[in-house]
DNA sequence: GGGGGCTATGGGGGG
DNA sequence: CATAGCCCCC
């Protein structure tokens, strides 16, 4: 036991304090990962059966590195451990379930898209304004109900949802909620979400005693990242750990000040109603970050200290103060680019750096696109992860398309995606007309067609003919046999061969290189030494739906420069980091200024990406940017103000230039001393924008109430002029776009 | 009835 | 800047 040794006393007895429950508060770069891996290599070591351990991640790979770093321990049995996502290991066990619950053991599972377009087709369905009944409003809703075990019936006779929604003009969510939760049942699908809920009400209902079952399995629960779980996540894992007799073996590791998930459901009440919930539980603080040097760590630590709720502790480093942080000021988004690649390059000559210890994070996708431009330019390689994963490209969506319908004929989202792919004349009209059927007689649009509720003559016949023919094909042969009879039956290779563009080209590459990693999967088969590993295609199908463009590993070329949004690269470290776009509106994002509580999450966000840096971290700004398709101007993040001076490597000259432009200070809501709310949020209801008007009597969260003097500016570019009736700067000039009010009376 | 091109609209983070 | 809805032509 010789990796014992390698550890501090408080990660030692993280380690080796096995029994009873266990919570470890892990500050960045603390070690976490080693605690976690290293407890359960000596629960092995100690005799428990490596599967009856289940350790729960948020990301693939996190799963993967810690399985890895298992079997370096304790040798291939580590293999066996159930390390996964929640998704993931919720999906293995209910496709072996599925029955009990009474979904298919081929259950599909609908991804974002699915999900949005079988709400739009609601909403249409009701003859409801899709103006008002946004898809990604609605489905959000029904996202947050379902993370919170509120079902349809729940949610009905929930007053406060109902009166929320009546609030924003939506009233009838509860009975889009229904529909759609009906719906996806009678397709056979789940979308993420029911991964969790269905779980949820398997151990539940607990029919044939399946909840004692699993709890019997997993004698050992480990939770990573506790802090991003939400209501429903911990509802399933207090039901596997939580009953009579039980030894309560859960040991959760987390970092309240890491918590960046909250828009997912997420809840950082979980981690203080552990304590509630397991009050003999032992706590572990890993506070000595190994990853960072001083300037870093120190900067970090004031960040986070503008958050109001917190669990208390300090940060500290062994590994000396280290280099300054660099602050980079471009005067446009296109220049944020050029400087920050001419940076990396000074960087790799001065500090003998490689690419691939360099990462480039930001707020949003959009803004990969300069940087792309000015690292090729350089000649600097680079990957970006996020964005459209491989699984999410049209001709590979496609052609799973065909294999969900084949596995699971129920699925109405796949035959409205394929029905007409490659065209084979069967249009709109004619698919309406099935979808209207289908909805009436409460079956699939494959049961109207093969019923004779809708005549399949022609056209229509040749196509169930020919799904007919993969699902014969399913039930006798592999999957790599029937993904290929469905690429050339299909038409889909045919369609792609003829276009000979680059982009064409490049989309049959993809859909080639479906098949192989299909595969691949099918002779991982053979390697795999657990004889229950489900090799079929409906197991494919749901492996596949819950990876991100993070899982997808290329091994040709390793040296690269990292770009991923700041989410994604939680967990990771790199020597080098730039973080950019620090600019109000950006980071933090316009969509969080509304609140507080979003504000901190933000911060939160910035706290996590600074100490991603190991030796370097350089912080880069634009004062305009082109976004949303025009100019803009804004300040620089109020998050950079957080830091005091001396962790900077500018000169004094150039941040006064930096903070002490007249206008920055003025018109800037969040700093610290002004920012108590004025308005109680949870009293708090904005308004529509398109109502305020000249005269108005008005609320705002952080400012108060006061009156529009003028509204000015293009439709999507409406600035009010308030009157304030408190604080100092009493004139305000208000983006409508961004800033939340709400109509107290009309003027 | 189906297909293709045009205009309008919305745009955050992820399993 | 991408997607959805709309209109017009076949």
């Amino acid at each position: 036991m010789t990796y014992l040794s390698s550890l501090n006393e408080v990660q030692h007895q993280a380690v080796t304090h096995t029994d009873g429950p266990v919570m470890v508060i892990a500050g960045p770069g603390s070690g976490k990962t080693r605690v976690l891996t290293y407890r359960i290599a000596y629960l092995i070591e100690q005799g428990v059966a490596p599967q009856q351990i289940l350790a729960l991640t948020f990301t693939n790979k996190a799963a993967r590195e810690m399985k890895e770093r298992i079997q370096a321990v304790v040798g291939s049995k580590g293999e066996r451990v159930w390390a996964g996502t929640f998704h993931s290991i919720f999906a293995r066990i209910l496709r072996v379930e599925a029955p009990k619950i009474d979904f298919p053991p081929a259950f599909t599972i609908y991804d974002r898209d699915d999900s949005k377009s079988l709400v739009g087709d609601i909403i249409k369905e009701m003859r409801l304004d899709p103006k008002q009944y946004n898809p990604n409003a609605v489905l959000a809703r029904i996202s947050s109900a379902k993370s919170n075990l509120i079902t349809p019936e729940l949610y009905a006779k929930d007053h406060e949802l109902i009166h929320y929604d009546r609030m924003n003009k939506r009233p009838q969510i509860y009975d889009i909620y229904e529909r759609y939760y009906k719906r996806c049942k009678q397709a056979g699908a789940m979308d993420f979400d029911d991964l969790l809920l269905q779980m949820y009400r398997l151990l539940q209902e607990n029919k044939d005693n399946v909840r004692e079952k699993y709890q019997r399995i997993f004698r050992y629960v480990l939770v990573d990242e506790f802090q991003d779980t939400n209501y429903l996540q911990y509802a399933i894992i207090k039901l596997l750990t939580v009953y009579h007799n039980s030894p309560f073996n859960i040991c959760i590791v987390g970092d309240d000040a890491q918590s960046i998930y909250s828009f997912r459901g997420a809840t950082i009440e979980n981690i203080l109603k552990f304590e509630q919930d397991f009050p003999e539980v032992s706590v572990f603080k890993l506070e000595q970050n190994y990853r960072s040097t001083d300037h870093i760590v120190k900067a970090a630590n004031m960040v986070i200290s503008n958050n109001n709720k917190q669990i208390q502790k300090e940060i500290w480093t062994e590994l000396g103060d280290g280099h300054k942080i660099k602050v980079i000021k471009a005067v446009s988004d296109v220049e944020e680019g050029r400087l920050v690649a001419s940076t990396i390059i000074e960087y790799k000559n001065r500090l003998h750096l490689e690419n691939r210890d360099i990462a480039i994070l930001y707020r949003t996708n959009a803004q990969s696109r300069v940087f792309e431009e000015h690292l090729r330019k350089q000649n600097l390689a680079y990957k970006i992860f996020g964005g459209l994963s491989f699984y999410q490209r049209k001709e590979v969506k496609d052609i799973l398309g065909y294999l969900r319908l084949t596995v699971n004929e129920r699925d109405d989202e796949a035959f409205k995606r394929i029905i007409n792919t490659p065209k084979r004349g069967i249009g709109k009209t004619t698919t309406g007309k099935i979808a209207e059927i289908a909805v009436e007689e409460g079956v699939s649009m494959w049961a109207v067609l093969t019923s004779g509720l809708y005549p399949a003559k022609g056209k229509l016949a040749s196509f169930v003919q020919m799904i007919e023919k993969f699902k014969a094909k399913a039930a006798s042969s592999d999957a790599y046999e029937v993904a290929m009879m469905v690429a050339q039956e299909s038409g889909i290779f045919e369609q792609l061969r003829q276009d000979q563009s680059i982009e064409g080209i490049g989309r049959m590459e993809n859909a080639s290189a479906l098949l192989d990693g299909i595969k691949e999967f099918v002779e991982n088969d053979i390697a795999d030494e657990g004889a229950t590993t489900d090799r079929s295609l409906a197991a494919y199908l749901s492996d596949i739906a819950l990876l991100t463009d993070l899982d997808t590993t290329d091994e040709e070329e390793s040296d690269y420069i990292s770009l991923m949004t700041t989410h994604t690269a939680k967990g990771l470290e790199w020597k080098a980091v730039f973080v950019v776009g620090l600019e109000e509106n950006l980071f933090p994002s316009y969509m969080s200024m509304g609140s507080p509580d979003q504000l901190d999450e933000e911060r939160r966000l910035f706290y996590v990406s600074i100490t991603r840096a190991k030796m370097f971290l350089a912080l880069s700004y634009a004062t305009s940017r082109y976004q949303f398709g025009q100019f803009r101007y804004n300040d620089p993040s109020r998050f950079l103000e957080e830091i005091d001076e001396i962790h900077f490597e500018s000169t004094v000259e150039r941040k006064k230039q930096l903070f002490k432009e007249p206008r920055l200070l003025a018109d800037r809501p969040g700093r610290k001393k002004d920012f108590e709310p004025r308005v109680n949020p949870a009293d708090f209801k904005p308004s529509p924008s398109e109502q305020l008007a000249e005269g108005m009597q008005v609320l705002h969260l952080q400012f108060g109430s006061g009156r529009i003097l003028s509204i000015d500016g293009a439709r999507d570019n409406k600035v009010a002029t308030i009157h304030f009736d408190q604080g100092d700067d009493s004139e305000r000039r208000i983006m409508l776009r961004f800033a939340k009010l709400q109509i107290v009376e009309q003027g």
